[in-house]
DNA sequence: TTGGTAATGAAAACCATTTTCAATAAGGAG
DNA sequence: CTCCTTATTGAAAATGGTTTTCATTACCAA
């Protein structure tokens, strides 16, 4: 479980990967923010500090992340995908969001409780022996209309 | 809980929807079809017994089924919707699937008993109240190395 | 310090999905 | 049943997120 500002230094040369100044202010950002953002978001954020950098090194950059396990990957079906810094490099990381069909707001959320990760524990062990299938992580979406849209659309159905 | 093989035009014109031919055919490839298909697969099977439909009309007529609650749709990071006909029209639906990281392949699983079912009904019952949020479906992903693949990547990390 | 090569950024390509628009057909009114 | 309104259709063009191309830059091992 590596720890300090730059453990992620590390990972990349230990990938057999260049520790550039782009790269750096990429992880910089990922790892301020804690929410998923998407590639564009990144982009913004770092051009703020490092005004040459371009939108493909963002997407080049965030591709080997990700093939690294160093970022996690979604896509919430809102035509753009959104990446997070797997922050616990310990055990089967696992997230949870409740998505507003309407507004298409995503809420994280870690309500997760103890028992509760061991039961889904135990849901992937007898799916792995069964499918024979390796689970690395897992994530669960609640779909549904949020509170804000709740009191303005009465009219669900209609859209 | 509507049943017979033609319950989806009463839904459809219910909603305020003509039913036409086009439509009717895209309906009978869905509700065949057990597994979540894509926009282009949906168009090439309806083109096999209506050479005449057009991909733009299977888009619009996916649109108009996911938004009145007839089809589900599904983001499974590939670059491509996926749309699957909701067939049990009474409680809250659940879907689970496992998805290899190397080949993208998926799998459906349907291996939850009934009490892993009321359990991930508690926890929206939390979720719902804590958040002030409808919830009206879940889908939880289990992502992972496929057997396949398994075998056949050693170094996985190298993609 | 230097050389080989991975990484970069701008522009072009890609490709699933959406929009435009003129032609067609569903289905209620008469 | 026929007519008429208007939703629906399909081809082609547009859109927009992401990827590829390619010449230039800059890591970093020796």
């Amino acid at each position: 479980m590596p720890r300090g500002p730059h453990w992620f230094h590390r990972r990349i040369r230990g990938y057999g990967c260049r520790l550039t100044l782009p790269r750096q202010r990429i992880l910089e950002v990922l790892s301020r923010s804690s929410k998923h953002l998407s590639a564009e978001e990144i982009y913004h954020r770092v051009h703020q500090v490092y005004p040459a950098i371009g939108l493909t090194t963002v997407y080049r950059t965030l591709e080997m992340l990700v093939s690294g396990a160093m970022v996690m990957r979604f896509d919430f079906g809102d035509g753009r995908t959104r990446y997070e810094l797997i922050k616990d490099q310990g055990a089967l990381t696992s997230h949870h969001h409740l998505i507003c069909r309407v507004c298409l707001k995503i809420i994280d959320c870690e309500e997760f409780t103890g028992d509760e990760r061991d039961y889904l524990k135990s849901i992937e062990k007898k799916l792995s022996k069964k499918y024979k299938f390796e689970i690395r992580e897992h994530q669960t979406r609640f779909y549904g209309v949020c509170d804000k849209c709740k009191k303005e659309v009465t009219d669900y159905a209609k859209r």
